[in-house]
DNA sequence: TTAAATTCGGATAGATTTGTCTTAAATAGA
DNA sequence: TCTATTTAAGACAAATCTATCCGAATTTAA
């Protein structure tokens, strides 16, 4: 579904928000004990939201990565999704054609574009402050 | 969503059943040709639909692919899905963790199944013929 | 029986994704 | 200013996915 730098880039984000949220900034290290993931290539990825604007850095002892705290309940996931994976999922062909298009529609084109909608409405309208709360709360995972 | 083979897969089968509705056997080239695809890997996909008894092969002069017609409106995209890439996306956590579990879930869990279950019974409960006819009268495509 | 047509299977190659390593740059604090 | 800490960036390496190549096996038909 997502590319694993993607899941990577959403879990890291989550963590950050959740921190954020109780004014501390985070270190790369700190991310990926939290969340499980591999050091060097998930600091690619925290580099490319820093780029996206969707987390800051900041570098030098007590750096880390941290989320304006005001803008936390703003950020969907799918600008995360679509910093790191692009709109493909958004966009794409379910059959694989060049371009999804409903004027010469692929045999699956009617199904799929629900599917597909669906998945678009549901990224769009879920925001880190959202998940963030399930992990507070002891509710959700970010590892296992 | 779907990896090149299984995109591959399903436009193959579709234009095999298209065919073998019409009593036709078609041929590694004359499906490449149709869905515009790479042959060699194309035919490693067929073999693998073959072994998994979706679609039948017969070497020699004249063969080539068919589908068994009582069969092709019992023929599930799922079933294809899953020959292909197996399951996980049906059962895979969209965050990455190792497996998808509601007693530990991750954050987008809740969220997630919502959409992953749609697209299960998107699959499971299309079928080949239903998607063949709209080949058959020329409304849906295989290629662009 | 021979030749041609066709799929099968394994080896190989290319492309992309995932992951690592090393050095540079920035910053805080002694 | 010097040093330690931390992220940035680019080169490199490994793994996976996509695609190609070639010879073997099977079948039809002359
Ligand atoms: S054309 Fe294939 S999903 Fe729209
Ligand atoms: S645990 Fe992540 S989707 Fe179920």
């Amino acid at each position: 579904m997502f590319s694993k730098a993607c899941e990577y880039g959403i879990r890291a984000a989550l963590f950050i928000a959740q921190e954020s949220l109780n004014g501390q900034r985070v270190s790369l290290k700190a991310i990926t004990a939290e969340i499980d993931s591999p050091d060097a290539f998930t600091a690619k990825i925290l580099q490319l939201l820093a780029r996206n604007e969707i987390i800051v850095s900041t570098k030098g002892p007590n750096g880390g990565f941290e989320i304006d705290k005001k803008k936390i309940d703003n950020i969907m996931l799918s600008e995360i999704v679509d910093a790191v994976d692009g709109d493909s999922i958004y966009k794409g062909c379910g059959l694989g054609l060049k371009e999804c298009n409903a004027d010469k529609p692929c045999p699956l084109h009617n199904r799929f574009v629900l599917v597909r909608n669906d998945l678009k409405k549901m990224l769009e309208g879920t925001s880190l402050f959202e998940l963030a709360t399930g992990l507070e709360t002891g509710l959700t995972f970010l590892k296992r």
